[in-house]
DNA sequence: CTTTGCCTTTGAGCGCGCTCTAAGGCATAC
DNA sequence: GTATGCCTTAGAGCGCGCTCAAAGGCAAAG
């Protein structure tokens, strides 16, 4: 499934969920793998795909966010799920969500379908918390240049 | 000066910073400390005003973000510019900015007016972090929707 | 064989942003 | 007087999210 139809499907579900917003499709090609992807990558690759470092790959293990086999050195060994996974884990933190919300997601998800509402609830949730995040920046963007140019940036800010 | 004329204010910079977005009128309202503002706060009233605490508020003067006057017993007693000094604080904190990055904007200020395009140009990156990480959430909520419709939810997120 | 280099584990350390504690001062109420 | 309640200070503690250190295993190169 490439980017494309991946956008068209997007659109048929925000048919029925017509408060998501539109997603730049520019954006939906970070959520690919590469096409040539290994079947099992070694911790240094795993994190040189991912932008990680092989130490958060080993938290993210250790705190539960993910399993990872081995190989037979006992080597930690990435297959498609497991980096599709830390992929999606590292969007989420970029995002700004806090480990314990993702694991709680991962969580819902191990349960099962019935789960999804909670998820979509989750996932709307945390998309508030940036969007207001965001409305408080400008809300300071604003004050600051105000002030810039009306005080000339001496008076307090 | 009201938010109104605030706003009107905001109309003309705007005219010459056509990258600056518009802002929600609502919002500016928050800028406003209230009317009936007493002269002089005692820490508890700042706290109540800010809805930050009273040990936040020590916290931000330890640190070199405000200076608060005291009484004749010692307490701390919040004038109109140190407490718009830490409505301002909040505000930027509550969007995600790094005390320190704060704390840096205040030294420019501080050190007059020749320094209004590094402020300028500091709370623009700013934005552009948060506006990135907008970006970053809305594509993991496509993903997750996405997910939850074409898989149940059953597969790996 | 040793060296090199990447890997393993457990557990400690760190920077940030608070948050709380301890020990005590002031001031109003009784 | 004392009890209360809010205030002061310096300094310790905490939760988060990594980040690093120590001690050692595996394996290909020379």
């Amino acid at each position: 499934m490439n980017a494309t139809e991946l956008l068209d499907r997007r659109a048929a579900i925000a048919a029925h969920h017509p408060e998501l917003e539109p997603v730049d499709p520019d954006l939906l090609c970070l959520l690919e793998l590469p096409e040539d992807l290994p079947e099992r990558l070694s911790i240094a690759e795993a994190a040189e795909l991912t932008g990680l470092t092989a130490h958060t790959l080993r938290y993210y293990e250790r705190i539960g966010l993910v399993d990872v086999r081995r190989d037979a050195a006992g080597y930690r060994s990435y297959d498609q799920r497991a980096m599709s996974r830390i992929v999606f884990i590292s969007r989420l933190r970029a995002s700004g969500m806090p480990i314990g919300t993702i694991s709680h997601y991962l969580e819902l998800v191990l349960q099962g379908d019935h789960t999804e509402p909670q998820r979509l609830a989750l996932m709307q949730e945390h998309r508030d918390r940036i969007q207001r995040q965001l409305r408080e920046l400008q809300l300071a963007l604003a004050v600051t240049d105000y002030k810039i140019t009306v005080y000339g940036g001496t008076a307090a800010p």
